[in-house]
DNA sequence: GGCTTTGTTTTATA
DNA sequence: GTATAAAACAAAGC
């Protein structure tokens, strides 16, 4: 589940830690999960890291870049002498890497290291040209995106853009948060605490909502993942940052993952339905 | 061993 | 072609 937020630290991280490092070699334990030319980056240096929507890129000085899709479980670690041990998450399957899970094993320049594991592998690698990326349909279909940081790569999200999409869609407002073409970045997590906090019921149509509806949800959106960032990424499954340690939104999360319990905000009771084919949690006493 | 999990892609339908 | 719905897919944990 790591969605925007997710992506943002992970990218925040290896900005930090590894760019300016090089490739030395590349160990591919399982092969469907990085395709590309990979000759094509080793030797080179990391210049930049960006995300769109849910994707990470890594770019090199070549002109080259690899760019990385986490889809439910995937974790990229790096390490050196002066990061490793830094409170390892168990989720990485244990304090030494490489874990069973440690699926691509980069090594870099000055001791450094960079794992990419992915319990369950359904995530991919791809080495590709700069100017081929936005080839790909998932970066060139990918819908405008809550602008929450400075360094921005997609397109944004205006409450006006917002509108329009709602309005002229007769889909349950949360399938609509979370198509990525239709608006880059919201998965399960944050559409479900987003419609909370707004007090909107998910199966809601779009075209059914009012103009302070759709910018309660508007705003509702930015909220829940400003705050999801503050905590460094929601760790419910197997997120964790480029030094593998845990972030906190998930135990303050509003909705997701509570069915059964008291709602936070009225003395309603949270219920689990199926919608699109995903779990969705919401309170039938306040969201209307 | 069947069921569940999600992000994305693919296929089917109106 | 468009809009939408539903199914498929990946693998592993319980």
């Amino acid at each position: 589940m790591p969605e925007l937020p997710e992506i943002e630290t992970v990218k925040l991280g290896l900005q930090k830690y590894l760019v300016g490092h090089k490739i030395e070699k590349i160990e591919i334990k399982i092969p469907k999960m990085l395709t590309g030319p990979q000759k094509q980056i080793l030797g080179t240096k990391i210049t930049k890291i960006k995300r769109i929507g849910k994707g990470l890129i890594i770019e090199f000085d070549n002109g080259f870049a690899l760019a990385v899709h986490f889809k439910m479980t995937g974790q990229l670690v790096f390490q050196d002498k002066n990061t490793k041990g830094l409170s390892l998450s168990k989720k990485v399957g244990g304090e030494i890497l490489p874990s069973k899970y440690s699926h691509i094993i980069f090594t870099l320049d000055k001791g450094a290291m960079l794992y990419y594991n992915d319990l369950r592998q359904f995530g991919w690698m791809k080495i590709l040209k700069k100017d081929d990326l936005m080839q790909m349909p998932f970066f060139s279909q990918m819908g405008p995106e809550p602008k929450v940081s400075s360094d921005f790569s997609g397109k944004e999200l205006t409450l006006d853009y917002f509108k329009n999409v709602l309005l002229k869609s007769n889909l349950a407002v949360k399938i609509i948060l979370m198509d990525q073409k239709k608006i880059g970045g919201i998965g399960n997590i944050y559409a479900n605490d987003a419609l909370f906090l707004a007090k909107i019921d998910p199966r809601r149509k779009g075209k059914s909502l009012n103009v302070t509806e759709l910018k309660k949800l508007y705003d509702a959106i930015f909220t829940v993942i400003k705050k999801s960032l503050s905590f460094g990424g929601s760790s419910d499954e197997n997120f964790v940052n480029a030094l593998g340690q845990d972030g906190n939104y998930q135990k303050h999360a509003l909705v997701y993952g509570k069915q059964g319990k008291k709602c936070s905000v009225c003395n309603g009771i949270i219920e689990k339905i199926q919608l699109g084919g995903r779990g969705t949690y919401f309170c039938p006493k306040h969201q209307k």
